[in-house]
DNA sequence: TAATAAGTCTATTTATCAGATAGGTTAAGT
DNA sequence: ACTTAACCTATCTGATAAATAGACTTATTA
């Protein structure tokens, strides 16, 4: 399942993306058009400005808005940082790898090898849409 | 995340597939075997029993057994019963549809657009995938 | 028919985490 | 100074995953 986080993230960067660049949107306007709850939201974009997306200004006329064109932003980050390691599970992560205790073999693992086909597609899928794809 | 549950309940299902059909193989042999915990996989079993795809056998030389041919049970109806609904939000879901509270229009939801090409992509790669396909 | 070997069922516990909520702090404009 | 809006920390709640325990049922076999 996908997390509520995620998908008010994504649904706030899509937000972003149909703004004019470096034009700072506030919280509550984000809030108020994507029903989203406000402290809930708060701390999404927080996450967001901090893994580097977003741009944020404080004070009167202040917001967050986006700190790339919307092209160059490919949904794997915004996966990963929203959601964590695309893989299903940690054995078969590129960015987060970990072995399974309960596993002796991984190339013998039937849940290893199907999990990597599910990883590598879910990969091509985040990796050829961008933030600019979203945008209906 | 994948659940251990089918994590396991995967492990479970290959074990039995490179057995003999219809013989009977006990819970303490695969948990042994597979390094799960006997009282979680036990419950597993009962699960894939009741969903119809083992079938069990009480006392003495009992056990479960697929029902099955290994190449009749695609990963599919595994993943549908162990782990729940394919898609990774209600609002794409093929069997369980939900509609979201908080979203006024499915047709222009980024999330929704977003979520229906990974339910596509990974129905097709457990469609394409039958339990024979993991033994390795 | 008693003993044993297996699965079946129910309940409880523990841990973790998502999601929500509250309240105070800091920086930027006017 | 005052206001506005982001920033940060802490806490609570409920749901769910995972593990555990113990008693019940059915089938075999000696």
């Amino acid at each position: 399942m996908l997390s509520k986080k995620t998908k008010y993230g994504i649904k706030a960067l899509t937000f972003l993306a149909k703004q004019e660049l470096n034009v700072p949107v506030q919280i509550a306007t984000i809030s108020q058009s994507e029903n989203i709850s406000l402290k809930f939201l708060e701390s999404i974009l927080l996450t967001l400005r901090k893994s580097g997306l977003l741009g944020s200004k404080k004070g009167k006329g202040g917001g967050y808005y986006l700190l790339k064109n919307p092209k160059e932003i490919k949904m794997t980050t915004v996966m990963r940082v929203l959601e964590g390691p695309i893989a299903m599970v940690p054995c078969v992560s590129l960015n987060y790898y970990e072995r399974c205790d309960d596993c002796p073999d991984e190339a013998e693992c039937s849940v290893h090898h199907l999990m990597i086909q599910v990883r590598d597609s879910n990969l091509k899928i985040y990796g050829e849409t961008s933030l600019a794809d979203l945008i209906i």
